[in-house]
DNA sequence: TCCTAGGTCTTGAACGATCAAATTCTGATA
DNA sequence: TATCAGAATTTGATCGTTCAAGACCTAGGA
């Protein structure tokens, strides 16, 4: 059995006190280069690392970062937090910060969690996702000073805390444009009844880069109802040779519905998920480990003290990944 | 600003010492019942929470479980992580543990973070996913006496340690019964080349259920690639008229290849992934919350001291999730 | 030569819990 | 009533780090 290795052990070896080595790792700029040298050296020599616990203990952090995991709600969509997920460990990761995964059944859990997560084990952050109009989540992490930054804009509620997002609008946008350009002329939507944020965000952009209101249907999330939508859609007079889908679970009906009406339509879906790549659909992708760096970043502002005083707000381009269906 | 809640608050507030309380959470049975009354609603009535940092300082265990999050390989079956995962961030909770996440880009990376995650945040235990032959993480980290489970049985290596796994021949298998008692005469497989471990079984549930060999064909994991294995295997003479897939990206190229080819071919899948969902793909479908919980039963046996000598395993059976297409 | 300021390093205390050992209480027995 | 074992509770030390304050050293100015 090894004998631990403690900041002691380090002073030690290099001949200083514990402060010392501990100023060499937290402020090393009051250390002599000298004897900065000969800690360092003996911090590798003996593989020291510093024990969380300990620091924790003293300064009251504990460089844990807190997420929620959701079970995959709609099936199709889930992967878009596992990418998420994924980069924000990696990006943590190098910031010297760990990720914690917690679950919550809703809202109201989910604040009793922080509470739990805060007081246990000393959280230093949270980042939420999935943010809807009129969430309480913000506003009791506010009222306590808690550093926490949203993946996905506060919709509806005044912006007083850093957020990122991915540019819903643009993303329509470029798949209409998309399909201008290959010479379509009457692009339609099917998108999901408005109200949610993000549906209406991408709606908007359809519309706008379409210049007026073309066909377009709405329907709840899913391939079923998104087929029975493009269906009627697809038998209107002037019904559209091509449709941009807010979801690629709706994409997905749309192409179904084509293709048993016979019909040659051009299919753009949304978020580029396992399904689009199976089945050749052609999607609008969210930069899902940029938007996760950029949270790490607003957090390690945060939490260093080195925030502006105004909340910084990222909206990232989203890309569009075209396949067979358009 | 609240003044923190220590044990020393409560032991005030209950007229007992510190380490009455300190029993009172740990060791109740030695405790008067009276004085347990009392401390308890102390503890309740200040909001008190344990100090997991400073527990853990002084016991050396964190209560913390570590998970790799990986990138979604083949973006297709990234989705059954994401659902384990979940599974296990909620029976962890249950059990008074919190998962904590880390990627890794190789075996060799991970088990430099194994030593990170050890000495810096005292982590108490590992869950592996992905095992495979010759997996070095598993004997680094019996050398150091760190408790661990594997989701995925050791292929080839002894059993030395527990694990909980899938048992996918099973899932095979019943696959082909159901796909027999619809009155199917010839069943093919469409598998990935033999050498790993659960491709191999899923093709051996297979040949058990069917009691012979029919018509099968080895493809690399993907929708392309299985269509083309798929065509070839349908243009054959006797081809069958049903395929039972290792997955469902397989599943999904075979089913491309029969409706190229105008064939009415029943089609199982494996994994029932969004995709299997969002199509209509019948499919075998892996417990995984299930799988999660054992997993923590038994790291909460191994963190306990109450394992038996013998490591225990864990296999668990799927279930057949019928849809459209077989 | 003496003093001072600034840079460098060290010392003792503290964070909040648990361990190990010591102390007090309780009730049964002689 | 005195004694004693066992139960119940308390006390002091400790985990590894950082904070706050103090000590030491060196160089420059009076």
């Amino acid at each position: 059995m090894v004998e631990k290795v403690t900041i002691a052990t380090v002073a030690r070896r290099a001949g200083v006190s514990r402060q010392t080595v501990s100023n060499v790792i937290n402020t090393p700029d009051v250390v002599r280069e000298e004897t900065r040298e000969r800690v360092r050296e003996a911090i590798t020599a003996l593989g020291y690392r510093v024990n969380q616990a300990a620091r924790q203990m003293r300064t009251g952090r504990s460089r844990l970062i807190a997420v929620r995991i959701e079970p995959a709600r709609d099936g199709i969509n889930g992967s878009v937090l596992d990418r998420f997920l994924h980069g924000l460990t990696d990006a943590a990761g190098l910031a010297g910060y760990r990720v914690m995964l917690y679950t919550a059944a809703d809202d109201a859990d989910e604040i009793a969690t922080y509470d739990e997560l805060l007081s246990a084990y000393d959280l230093d952050a949270f980042v939420l996702t999935s943010t809807h109009h009129g969430d309480p989540r913000t506003s009791w992490l506010a009222a306590r000073d808690v550093p926490f930054v949203t993946f996905g804009r506060p919709w509806g509620a005044p912006e007083t805390h850093s957020w990122v997002d991915v540019d819903n609008a643009a993303g329509t946008a470029a798949a209409t444009e998309h399909l201008l350009a290959l010479g379509h002329r009457r692009v339609g939507f099917l998108g999901w009844p408005s109200g949610s944020g993000v549906g209406d965000a991408r709606r908007e952009g359809w519309h706008r880069a379409l210049g007026s209101w073309g066909p377009s249907a709405e329907a709840t999330d899913g391939v079923d109802s998104g087929a029975s939508a493009a269906r009627a859609m697809l038998q209107r007079e002037e019904a559209p040779t091509a449709i941009v889908c807010a979801s690629d679970s709706l994409a997905l009906g749309a192409l179904q519905a084509a293709r048993e009406l016979g019909r040659d339509v051009a299919i753009v879906g949304f978020d580029d998920t396992a399904v689009a790549q199976a089945i050749g659909l052609t999607s609008v992708s969210q930069p899902l480990a940029e938007a996760a760096t950029r949270c790490v970043d607003l957090l390690a502002e945060l939490l260093d003290g080195r925030a502006p005083s105004t909340p910084t707000t990222v909206l990232l381009p989203p890309s569009l990944v075209v396949r067979k269906t358009a």
